[in-house]
DNA sequence: GTGATTGCAAACCTTTTGCACGCCA
DNA sequence: TGGCGTGCAAAAGGTTTGCAATCAC
């Protein structure tokens, strides 16, 4: 009867699955299910820490396999990141990323202007494009605030002044 | 004499880490040197073995430290990657970027639409920007043209023929 | 002279690989 | 039943850390 109640919001996983040719186990079904309510784009070891706590047998190998298939198929994002763990996005929609070169953070937020950019068509011709997002870097309001905190453009304040 | 002959185009670093309180040591000059005329985002391991025919001495965590530093004040970009070594781009000119999700590879590209973007007003409150840069994910013609390239939007082609 | 920088080595973390067993279709 | 998927373990790859010797200022 659990199985009944879930299948609702694992339709498009299952459908997805048939898709590929991918097997339903229980672990990915676990792993899918933890994911979509994932935030903050968590590395394959948080989700791993997340799904043993109702699977506890499942191996660290089989979360983070399961999910670069997910990546493969397009059920997740992986994202791009500056040399730490791998980390994946489960939310698809349209999003575009704040990436703090000091904490590593990396914060969503949404953008129309952003989101309603054409892509050009020189590109379009050569290479097939599935997803298109703008990145910021630069430095959070948490790291702003630190202490100590030296701005790349104002380098050596304390002695100017 | 060789010195003055290189004063030219090591001025800009001279001048950076004298504004970073960084001392101009060989190794620094001859990665500098090595780096600006890198071409494709190279890994500190690429830039090592490149930096290491001139100076056979050098090791790779001062090749990789110094890297870290020239990020830290701005002398290149670290690139988000997914998953692989780190990539240092001594680009800094405004440019865009799209990887290839197939081979990992990461192409430049120019396009004035995306430079001329402008940063949403409330992010500029809260969040310190230095740079933006739109990137789009897909895949590459090298990989397009792959046979038994599987295009994720046409699972199962072949099946359904 | 002094503190930053370097080179070396070990430790650490994450990802990948190989293989036998078990489970889904 | 057959082959994909899982779990375990070892290996590999890359980055980080600690420290003594060296070098730039």
């Amino acid at each position: 009867m659990q199985k009944q109640k879930m299948s609702g919001y694992l339709d498009p996983f299952l459908e997805l699955c048939k898709k590929f040719d991918l097997k339903i186990t229980p672990q990915r079904c676990a792993i899918y299910k933890r994911l979509m309510q994932a935030k903050n784009h968590p590395t394959a070891d948080q989700m791993f820490r997340v799904v043993k706590r109702e699977f506890p047998n499942i191996s660290f190998d089989t979360v983070n396999r399961t999910l670069m298939t997910f990546a493969e198929i397009g059920l997740v994002d992986v994202i791009p990141t500056e040399g730490g763990p791998r980390r994946f996005d489960p939310d698809l929609d349209k999003h575009h990323h704040f990436h703090c070169i000091h904490c590593g953070e990396i914060v969503d937020f949404t953008n129309e202007e952003f989101d309603n950019l054409g892509i050009p068509e020189h590109i379009l011709e050569d290479f097939t494009v599935y997803s298109k997002r703008v990145v910021l870097n630069g430095v959070c309001p948490k790291c702003r605030k630190k202490k100590g905190f030296k701005d790349r453009n104002n380098a050596k304040q304390n002695k100017n002044t």
